[in-house]
DNA sequence: TATTGTTATACTCTATAACTATA
DNA sequence: TATAGTTATAGAGTATAACAATA
């Protein structure tokens, strides 16, 4: 029957509603779990909306500023603080590389390399790190700089507790 | 040289540290979403360590208690609230529907199904439920009931803005 | 015509394990 | 022996697009 050639309306390009009216979510509304899941998936989504154009994505941020901040960084190191493995960072600075936004420079230990951005790269990062304090400022917008100074408390509580 | 048939030491063990020392975090500092990211990270982590060998993850768990708190509900309403594409839901049914945890009843509208737990499924929920509280009680453990309830508060802000 | 579940497919992210060149 | 970067590979998770059955 349908032999429609129109590709169907994308389906998936509604946004996450953290709580949908006639559901009920017993216990997921009370697990801590389960707030910063719903607002980091809110969060996502904005920042997608705002930065995905641009190619650049949370994690893909954060390593251009951790580079920024801590020049002829090695490879390893900046997974580790980026809590992925090596071959993952691999795949990272190969792209940064061919965007021409991070170098590796050689170092005096031969098996690595120091990171470093380049001049368009501190010139593109500027760009982003605009554009998310932008976003930023959106999802937070409804919080006041008292209510937003609580949050980051609480949740940096909760990240230092002993594993 | 080295042709160890020993597999290597696995190197991605190392838990995710929010903050490490010696390394400059920059705006990541200040970022909402940076620190709703880590504390996501982070509780995620404790998360699957402690329900990993039960094969659940917390987009499993959030299934399952949806489907026992809303039983009879749609595949597609399911994939709203979840927020993933319907054909995602279909893989998550299949593989709970092998394990016995849930079942496709027939509807009236004959082109969906009803979904709801099995008996089986409803014993498992009530495992679940117990060692996901336990988990959310382990990562707040550094916050007092009032803490929490402002945490809470706080992020279910950020998921009511206007999108 | 529209919707539900389904399938096929592809893409991203990630981990594991092995390799190489160095140390 | 151990470490840094790399590669190959596999497994999740996800989205897109199409289809059959049904509305």
């Amino acid at each position: 029957m349908s032999r429609s050639q129109k590709p169907e309306s994308k389906e998936n390009t509604f946004f996450f509603n953290a709580r949908i009216d006639g559901i009920e979510y017993d216990i997921l509304d009370d697990l801590i779990g389960y707030a910063v899941r719903r607002a980091q998936i809110s969060i996502y989504e904005d920042f997608t909306a705002s930065l995905a154009d641009e190619g650049i994505t949370p994690q893909r941020f954060s390593s251009l500023v951790i580079i920024e901040n801590n020049p002829g960084i090695s490879q390893t190191r900046l997974s580790e603080v980026m809590g992925i493995a090596r071959s993952g960072v691999v795949a990272i600075i190969d792209k940064f590389e061919d965007a021409g936004l991070v170098e590796r420079q050689a170092s005096s230990d031969r098996r690595s390399y120091n990171l470093r951005l380049t001049k368009e790269g501190q010139k593109q990062v500027r760009r982003y790190k605009k554009a998310v304090q932008e976003h930023d400022n959106r999802i937070a917008a409804v919080l006041n700089a008292s209510e937003k100074e609580q949050l980051r408390t609480l949740l940096s509580k909760i990240c230092m507790r002993s594993p």
